[in-house]
RNA sequence: GGGCCUAUAGCUCAGCUGGCUAGAGCGCCACGUUGACAUCGUGGAGGUCACUGGUUCGAGUCCAGUUAGGCCCACCA
C-alpha cells in the first residue's frame, strides 16, 4: 500500500476500529485455559462527556489491557455507565421543565421515569462512543449500566443481605439536605468552600434581668428562630452566674437555658454561643447533651416553615436579612463583622447544604471496614503510587455510617415495604400492596418512596456485572479483576465500599479471594496549564475529542502517558500534544522508509545473519528495550515505559540504525545490504508489537503494511499478535560497546567540521586518528557509514596521519580530528570547546580518582565494579592528557 | 487544626535503593539537509538542583528545620 508521507490518523482510526470489531478482538475466547486479566471501567455517568481525566483512564486502562492480551492472556476489559441518580435526574428535570414548564411533580413518577429512560437511551451512549475513539478495547458485548433489570436484584440482595444482618437501619438523623435537588447527599458529596459570611452578634435579653443581655455571635443569624439554648464555657468567668437562668429568644419569645459546655471556645466571639439543633451538628450533639429540644426551621425548599414566626415563607437567604434588620430596628444586633469561612456546598446543585433532621436508611460501615482494611494489610490490595493506602486506611478507620437512602425518583427504589402500622418488611421480590406481612401478619400497605444512593449499586460493580448474585460462569472466571484505575477523589465513594462489598457479599469465595482487585491505580489528576483542576464550571477544559480530531488518537493517548508520572498531577496545554503527534509521525516515516525498502520482495527476515556492527546493536537494544518495557508494564510504570520507546524509536532506531544503514541499503543486493533489510524488518516488526498497546491505531496499519511489503500473507490482526519476547541470543554486550565508539567518533568529527570552513564551505574529508588497534579496527570496518553520518566524502581512519602537515585537532574522547591543508579552523572557539571539555573530563576524573581512592567505596563495590572504575580513569586521563596537549599546540 | 504532595535550565518535567562530569522535550541561537520525516539532523547558549543546618569518603538524591505553592481531611459557632 502507498503511504502518505505524513500519518492522516482520520484515514485510518474509524475504520480500523470498526475492523477489530468486526473480528470481535476484544473479546476473551469463551472457553480457554489461559490466565486472565480482568479490568472494570470505572463507569462513568451517563450524562458525562469525555473529559481529559476520562481520556487519561481510558488510556492506561487500554495500555494495560492490549499489552495484557498480547501476553496471551485472556484479557477482559468490561465497560459501563453510571446512572448517577442526582446527576441524571437534574438533567432530565431541567430539560423538562424548559421545554414544557412542568416539573417532575406534574408528570408523576412512572411518567417521569420513563422520560428519563428515553434520554438515557438517547444520550446515554455518548461517552461510551467517546471511548471508542479513544481506541479503549472493551469488551462491549459485556456493557453494563447500573440501573439495569440485572443490577437491580444484584442491589436488592446486597440490601436484604445487610438488612438481614442487622447492618441497615431507619433513623433520624441531621443529614446533608441539598434544597435545590431537594434529597439527602452524602458527606462525600459534599464540599466546603470558603465564603465570605458574616459574623452577627446578636443580644438575647436575660429573662428576669431588665438591660441585661447575653450576646451571641453567629455566622447565620436566620437560625436564632430554631435555638433551644445558649452555651458558654464552664470556667468562663463572665458568665458563670448565667449558667442555669434562661434568655428570652426575639421574635418568638421562647425562654430557652443557658448551659455551660466543655465545647464552646471562650475565645471566639463573645464565648457565648447559640445552640440550634435542628440546624448544625455541632449542636445537634450539644443539644443531645443537654436534653434540649430541637426544632426544625427549614421546609425541604429551604424557606421557613411555621417555626419561623415572623419570617415564615421566606427563603432562608431572604430570612438573614430579615432578620439582622428587624433585631437591629429592636437594638438587639450588637454589631456584624466580616468572617471568611467554609459552607458545605452540594456537589451537584452547588447550592448550600443545610443541615435537616429527616428520616433516612443507613449503613452501619464499622463491621463493614474491617476486612477492606485487612485487605491492604494482608497485600490482597496494594494501591498505587503508595501513599493512598494510607487515605484509604484513615477513612476505613475513622468511617461514619452511611446514608443511603435519597429522595429522588431515578434510582434502584428501596426494597422495603410497610404494612398498615408502618412495620417494614425488606425483600428480594417485589412486595404485593395487600398481601400480608409475613411477621405481623398485617397488609402490606405501601412501599418505601427513597431510592437507593448511586454508590449503592456502583459499590457491587466489581461482580454484579459478571453475574452475581448468581453464580454465572463470568463470576466464576473473571472475578475477582486485577487492575483498577480511577481518580484519587472516589477512594472513598466508590473504591474502599467496593472492597467492602467484595469482603461482604462474596462470601462463597475464600476471604483470600474477595478482594475485588489487586491494584488500585490512582491515575494523575489533569490540571490546567496553570495548574488548576481542569472543570466544566471553570471553563479551563481541554476537549479531548476535539485533540484526537486534531491530532489522532494515538497522538492524544502518547501525549497523556508521557506527560503523566506516577503519582504526579499532569499540567495540561493544547501544546502538549503537539508532542505525541510529532512522535507518531516519526514512527509513519520511519516505518515508510523501512517498507519502501522491503520493496515487495518475498524476503525471509529470519535467514539474514547479522553482518555489521549496528546490526548486532539494534537487535541487542530490541531485546533490551522489549524486556525493559515489558518489566514497566508489569507493574504499571506507563510513563517509564512509553520513554523507553520514544528513546528508542527515535534516538536508535531513526537517528543512528536507519541512518547507518542507508549506505549499505544503496548496494543494491549485496550480503550487507540484505542483513540491513532484514535487520530493518525485524526491527520494525518488533517495534510495531512494543508500540501496539500505546499507539493502537498506527501500529495496527503499518503491521498490515508491514506484511505486505515482505509479501507474506494477511497476517493476524495486530491486536491479537503476541507480544515480542526478548531473544537472548539478540544481548550483545560488545555490540553496545563498541557502537558508542562509533558514536563518539561520529561526534567528534562533526564537531570539528563545524568550526572549520575551506573557503564557503566545510570540508568534505577528515583523517582521524586512533589511538588502540582494537578501537581502530572498528571503526575501519564502519568508516564508511560513519563517513555518510559526518558529511564527508572520505574518513580516513589511521595510526598516523598521512598528512601530517594539516590542521590537526584533539576533540573529544581520544580522538584526533585531522582536516585538510587549507582549511580555516576557527581556533577560538575550538580553544573554548577545548577548555570546556578539558573542564569536563578533568571533573569526570576527579569523581572517579575520588572513588577509587575511597576506602568505604571499594569496600562496597564488587571487584567488577572497581574494575570498570579503574578503566574509566585510564580512559579519562587519555583524554584529558590528549586534550592538554591539543589545546596547548592550539596556542 | 491534622495529613499528603511539590519546589532541578526561559517553559513542562525526568533524575528508582546516595557515586552526576546534573538530563529530556519545547522554546532560543548557529549550521546542515530537504529522496523516510509540512520536516529532520548536528552543534550551542542556558542550572550555586528553593533556603539553612546535619549524616556521609561522597547529597539534586537521606534526615531535621525554614520558606513558597497545591491538594485532601476536620464540627470552631
Amino acid at each position: 500500500m502507498e503511504l502518505a508521507s505524513r500519518y492522516e490518523p482520520h484515514a485510518f482510526e474509524a475504520s480500523i476500529y470498526q475492523r477489530w470489531l468486526e473480528a470481535d478482538a476484544f473479546r476473551p475466547a469463551d472457553e480457554s485455559d489461559a490466565e486472565r486479566f480482568v479490568v472494570m471501567i470505572p463507569p462513568p455517568n451517563v450524562t458525562g462527556v469525555l473529559h481529559m481525566g476520562h481520556a487519561l483512564n481510558g488510556t492506561l486502562q487500554d495500555i494495560v489491557v492490549r499489552y495484557q492480551r498480547m501476553l496471551g492472556k485472556d484479557a477482559l476489559w468490561v465497560p459501563g455507565t453510571d446512572h448517577a441518580g442526582i446527576a441524571t435526574q437534574a438533567v432530565v428535570e431541567k430539560k423538562l421543565f424548559e421545554e414544557t414548564g412542568q416539573t417532575r411533580e406534574d408528570l408523576g413518577r412512572e411518567a417521569f421515569l420513563a422520560k428519563v429512560w428515553e434520554w438515557k437511551e438517547k444520550h446515554g451512549n455518548q461517552i461510551l462512543e467517546q471511548f471508542r475513539r479513544l481506541g479503549a478495547s472493551c469488551d462491549w458485548s459485556r456493557t453494563r449500566f447500573t440501573f439495569e433489570e440485572h443490577m437491580s436484584r444484584a442491589v436488592r440482595e446486597a440490601f436484604v443481605r445487610l438488612w438481614e444482618k442487622g447492618l441497615i437501619y431507619r433513623g433520624a438523623r441531621l443529614v446533608n439536605w441539598d434544597c435545590v435537588l431537594q434529597t439527602a447527599v452524602s458527606d462525600d458529596e459534599v464540599e466546603m468552600v470558603s465564603k465570605k459570611g458574616i459574623l452577627a452578634y446578636l443580644k438575647y435579653p436575660v429573662e428576669g434581668q431588665p438591660e441585661r443581655f447575653l450576646v451571641v455571635a453567629t455566622t447565620r443569624p436566620e437560625t436564632m428562630l430554631g435555638d433551644t439554648g445558649v452555651a458558654v464555657h464552664p470556667d468562663d468567668e463572665r458568665y458563670r452566674d448565667l449558667v442555669g437562668q434562661r434568655v428570652l429568644l426575639p421574635f418568638v419569645d421562647r425562654a430557652i437555658p443557658i448551659v455551660a459546655d466543655d465545647s464552646v471556645d471562650a475565645e471566639f466571639g463573645t464565648g457565648a454561643v447559640k445552640i440550634t439543633p435542628g440546624h448544625d451538628e455541632n449542636d445537634y450533639q450539644r443539644g443531645q447533651r443537654h436534653e434540649l429540644p430541637l426544632i426544625t426551621i427549614l421546609n425541604p425548599d429551604g424557606t421557613l416553615n411555621e417555626e419561623g414566626g415572623p419570617f415564615r415563607g421566606l427563603p432562608r437567604e431572604q430570612a438573614r436579612k430579615q432578620v439582622l434588620k428587624q433585631l437591629e430596628e429592636l437594638d438587639l444586633l450588637e454589631k456584624v463583622e466580616d468572617h471568611p469561612h467554609n459552607v458545605p456546598v452540594s456537589d451537584r446543585s452547588k447550592s448550600i447544604i443545610e443541615p435537616l433532621l429527616s428520616e433516612q436508611w443507613f449503613v452501619r460501615m464499622e463491621p463493614l471496614a474491617q476486612p477492606a482494611i485487612r485487605a491492604v494489610k494482608d497485600g490482597s490490595l496494594t494501591f498505587r503510587p503508595e501513599r493512598w493506602t494510607k487515605v484509604y486506611l484513615d477513612w476505613l478507620e475513622n468511617v461514619h455510617d452511611w446514608c443511603i437512602s435519597r429522595q429522588l425518583w431515578w434510582g434502584h427504589r428501596i426494597p422495603v415495604w410497610y404494612d398498615e402500622d408502618g412495620a417494614p418488611l425488606a425483600s428480594r421480590e417485589d412486595v404485593e400492596i395487600g398481601s400480608l406481612h409475613p411477621t405481623t401478619e398485617k397488609p402490606i400497605v405501601r412501599q418505601d418512596e427513597d431510592v437507593l444512593d448511586t454508590w449503592a449499586s456502583s459499590w457491587l460493580w466489581p461482580f454484579a456485572t459478571l453475574g452475581w448474585p448468581d453464580r454465572t460462569p463470568d463470576l466464576e472466571r473473571f472475578y475477582p479483576t486485577q487492575f483498577l484505575s480511577t481518580a484519587s477523589e472516589i477512594i472513598y465513594l466508590w473504591v474502599a465500599r467496593m472492597v467492602m462489598a467484595g469482603y461482604e457479599l462474596l462470601d462463597h469465595l475464600p476471604e483470600s479471594e474477595r478482594c475485588p482487585f489487586q491494584t488500585c491505580y490512582i491515575h494523575a489528576t489533569v490540571m490546567d496549564a496553570k495548574g488548576k483542576r481542569m472543570s466544566k464550571s471553570a471553563g479551563n477544559g481541554i476537549d479531548p475529542i476535539d485533540m484526537i480530531e486534531q491530532y489522532g488518537a494515538d497522538a492524544v493517548r502518547y501525549s497523556l502517558v508521557l506527560l503523566t508520572r506516577e503519582g504526579q498531577d499532569v499540567k495540561l496545554s493544547e501544546d502538549r500534544f503537539e508532542m505525541g503527534r510529532r512522535f507518531t509521525n516519526k514512527v509513519w516515516n520511519a516505518a515508510r522508509f523501512v517498507l519502501g525498502q522491503l520493496g515487495g520482495e518475498r524476503l525471509d527476515v529470519r535467514a539474514e545473519r547479522p553482518t555489521e556492527l549496528e546490526d548486532r546493536w539494534i537487535l541487542a537494544r530490541l531485546a533490551t528495550v522489549t524486556r525493559t518495557v515489558g518489566e514497566q508494564l508489569d507493574r504499571y510504570a506507563f510513563n517509564d515505559a512509553a520513554n523507553e520507546l520514544y528513546r528508542f524509536v527515535w534516538n536508535d532506531v531513526c537517528d543512528w540504525y536507519l541512518e547507518l544503514s542507508k549506505s549499505r541499503l544503496a548496494e543494491a543486493d549485496g550480503p550487507s545490504a540484505r542483513a540491513a533489510r532484514g535487520t530493518l524488518a525485524e526491527v520494525l516488526d518488533s517495534m510495531l508489537r512494543l508500540l501496539h498497546p500505546f499507539l493502537p491505531f498506527q501500529t495496527e496499519v503499518l503491521w498490515e503494511a508491514l506484511h505486505e511489503a515482505l509479501g507474506r500473507e494477511r497476517p493476524a490482526m495486530l491486536v491479537r499478535t503476541p507480544w515480542p519476547t526478548p531473544s537472548a541470543s539478540f544481548l550483545d554486550v560488545d555490540a553496545e560497546r563498541d557502537i558508542e565508539l562509533l558514536q563518539a567518533l561520529v561526534g567528534a568529527v562533526r564537531s570539528i567540521r563545524a568550526l572549520t570552513t575551506i573557503g564557503d564551505r566545510k570540508p568534505l574529508d577528515a583523517i582521524v586518528r586512533v589511538p588502540g588497534a582494537a578501537e581502530r579496527a572498528i571503526l575501519e570496518a564502519t568508516a564508511e557509514r560513519a563517513r555518510a553520518l559526518a558529511f564527508l566524502d572520505t574518513l580516513t581512519i589511521a595510526e598516523a596521519p598521512e598528512r601530517p602537515a594539516a590542521s590537526a585537532v584533539g576533540v573529544a574522547l581520544g580522538f584526533e580530528v585531522f582536516v585538510p591543508l587549507g582549511a580555516d579552523v576557527d581556533l577560538g572557539k575550538l580553544a573554548e570547546t577545548l577548555e570546556r571539555r578539558v573542564k569536563k573530563s578533568k571533573g569526570g576524573l576527579r569523581a572517579v580518582e575520588g572513588k577509587l581512592a575511597n576506602a568505604g567505596f571499594l569496600a562496597g563495590a564488587s571487584e567488577d565494579v572497581v574494575e570498570g572504575e579503574r578503566a574509566r580513569r585510564d580512559e579519562l586521563e587519555r583524554e584529558v592528557d590528549l586534550l592538554e596537549r591539543n589545546l596547548a599546540g592550539l596556542r
